[in-house]
DNA sequence: CGTATTTGACCTGCGC
DNA sequence: GCGCAGGTCAAATACG
């Protein structure tokens, strides 16, 4: 699994009535055509993707504030979840979220828990922006309170008070870990990913693995809401903890970035992983890539 | 009012 | 050819 680039499925999906879906909506009558979107004829698996493999509590790690849910250290960039999906033998679901930056922004990206690594996040990237990655800052909303849809939790966390997860709490910039809240637990789940642990929650009831996985939950909550978020929170700046992290901080990056217009995510993982390796590596986030190197041409 | 999230249903693709 | 699984869209709901 893992990894790298493989002609995955790319999406059976956009058919339904409109069909505009992923490839209209992001191919606007002047984007250029996404260099994959399997429209109907794609097929599932000519596209390519991208895995990375980021530790929980990197997911848990100060992000952008403008970053809407499925902002990872990885990207810092805008998504928008549109669905979710459990997967067959996973007791995790899958969510899959499009980048909200750009209206005819393709990228999309999938995320979802590791199985064989509960504590471990697969974010499969598939497409690339057609944009830069400040659009997405720049648009990218104060954030989405996660805590109405969510449903009651009956998971430990409040799933509340992360909504504070971007405009207040400079501090918590992160993935809500801080929050202003006074009431703030110390298990915050940041909202992009409280949807893997409330499932736990509530698959726990159903297989006895699961229980494990919920216990793990428990266990690496606090763990990773506590002290990995808040270690890392130190070594983020302020905006873009993971991502500040990771590009190692090099401003110039962001402008180059900024100036290529397109930067495909992958030119970020490829940077931190070229960049030294241990860039990528500082926030734990793993990239698996082809020896191949894509195209990053 | 606008935007984002959530849930359900539908469709496509692949494997057997 | 059928069934399974995955992926996406559309509608409804909630919050700022």
């Amino acid at each position: 699994m893992d990894g790298e680039w493989s002609d995955g499925a790319a999406s059976g999906g956009e058919q339904k009535a409109s069909g505009d879906g992923v490839s209209a909506d992001c191919n606007s009558p002047g984007s250029p055509s996404p260099p994959a979107v399997p429209s109907t004829s794609g097929r599932r698996r000519s596209l390519q993707k991208r895995v990375v493999t980021v530790p929980l509590a990197d997911l848990n790690v100060p992000r952008p504030k403008g970053v809407g849910e499925g902002n990872t250290p990885t990207d810092s960039w805008a998504w928008r979840k549109y669905g979710q999906k459990p997967i067959k033998g996973s007791p995790f679901p899958r969510a899959y979220y499009r980048c909200s930056s750009s209206k005819g922004c393709p990228a999309r990206k999938q995320v979802e828990r590791s199985q064989a690594d509960p504590d471990t996040v697969l974010i499969t990237y598939s497409y690339e922006h057609n944009h830069s990655s400040t659009a997405a800052r720049v648009q990218s909303r104060p954030t989405p309170k996660p805590g109405k849809l969510e449903r009651p939790l009956p998971s430990p966390e409040p799933a509340k008070s992360d909504d504070t997860d971007t405009h207040h709490g400079t501090a918590n910039v992160a993935g809500g870990l801080v929050t202003e809240s006074p009431a703030a637990p110390a298990i915050e789940v940041h909202d992009d990913f409280r949807w893997l642990y409330d499932v736990v929650s509530v698959t726990s009831s159903t297989s006895p693995s699961q229980v494990e996985a919920a216990d793990d939950m428990l266990l690496y909550g606090p763990m990773f809401f506590g002290k990995a978020a808040v270690d890392t929170a130190a070594l983020l700046p302020d905006e873009f903890g993971g991502e500040a992290v990771c590009r190692e901080g090099s401003e110039e990056d962001d402008a180059m970035f900024a100036g290529l217009g397109e930067l495909p995510e992958c030119a970020i993982v490829f940077r931190r992983h070229a960049g030294d390796g241990l860039s990528a590596m500082a926030g734990g986030v793993k990239v698996e890539q082809p020896a191949e190197g894509t195209a990053m041409t």
